[in-house]
DNA sequence: TCATAACATGTCAACAATGACATGTCAAGA
DNA sequence: TCTTGACATGTCATTGTTGACATGTTATGA
């Protein structure tokens, strides 16, 4: 359940509201770990109730702020250090791939051309957030989003070098099988 | 809903049991989408019901084999062709990422080496496979598999070279500002 | 002969996640 | 004055997923 820890870990820096915490996770957590805000406000509830949260006052138009208790920061902590974090993925292009057989070699390079454009676009994203002008090393905090941020770079910069590879690599298979045939 | 089409592509390339696809998702698709056989059974048992597999006979141990019909095979083309497919990651290890900061420098190196074990274990284990004698070239849908498998090579690769340059860069962070500092 | 492990299929309660619906506030600018 | 858009919080039905429970078969080797 890393919704609980997202949350946790956010309110953390500093109080926040629930769409605070929307906004944030829309922004940044979104590239690893994505919620809505219906699934938000229940948390938030679950979580005042467990006693991990608090509000700690309100805004105008209903606003809510929340922060982090003594155990709710001692719980982030203890699951950082915990031994087995989730590395699962599940990503539905690379399901596809397994898939790409099933059609002509010219098709599957067009689909490959499309992730590329995809994860191409997504790395230009990313480099531009990290070309900004910001002080990355100011703080610890924006320091793990900076470090963050290269995570997402590799892998999309992976992911491009991948899909020249994979299309080159289907010519090259397409190819040899056309000349053992003959 | 990517569970229905993973059992479509696979039983795309032969009819299969559910034990059989259970052990198939286990095998390769688990590291893309995984499924256990509490969801697979249901899920066959809906698409013969929407006609896009049938059960082709029984074996054994009460066995039953099913194939793909011909609209189920058109709706696996149908999704490889779909426009878009979901990118979108999940990654509970990278979410904690976020938080590193929470920690003392030389704890999310601690963390970051930990992250490094495992991505390494998984390299070597990837490369092993793709070092296997084994004809991948040989028919389009082992090439797929080979092409896949890259991905993975290259995905575990990017992350250990990653964790290796977040701890030296952990260390730069900290390094300046305690130069700041003083 | 018997135990074990792999083969084989299923159900179900609980939990996680989505997308749609619902409601209302406040500031800014036309 | 009015409209628009951002702010703000919620619910709920449906669907997806997990882990535990349940049951039985067949081959292998001790």
């Amino acid at each position: 359940m890393s919704l609980r820890h997202g949350i946790l870990g956010l309110l953390s820096s500093r109080p926040m509201s629930g769409y605070d915490l929307t906004r944030e996770f829309d922004l940044t957590l979104v590239h690893v770990w994505s919620a809505r805000h219906s699934q938000i406000y229940p948390e938030l509830s679950r979580l005042a109730a467990a006693g991990l949260i608090e509000q700690i006052d309100s805004g105008p138009r209903g606003r809510k702020r929340y922060a982090t208790t003594e155990t709710g920061r001692a719980e982030v902590l203890r699951w950082l250090r915990e031994d087995h974090p989730g590395r699962e993925l599940r990503v539905e292009a690379l399901l596809q791939g397994f898939f790409y057989w099933m059609v002509e070699p010219d098709e599957a390079v067009a689909l490959l051309g499309r992730e590329r454009v995809f994860h191409e676009a997504k790395l230009a994203e990313y480099e531009s957030v990290a070309g900004a002008d910001i002080d990355w090393v100011a703080n610890p905090e924006r320091h793990a989003q900076r470090i963050m941020l290269e995570a997402g770079i590799r892998y999309e910069r992976g992911l491009v070098e991948w899909s020249d590879w994979a299309m080159s690599e289907i010519r090259r298979g397409e190819e040899s099988r056309r000349v053992v045939q003959s």
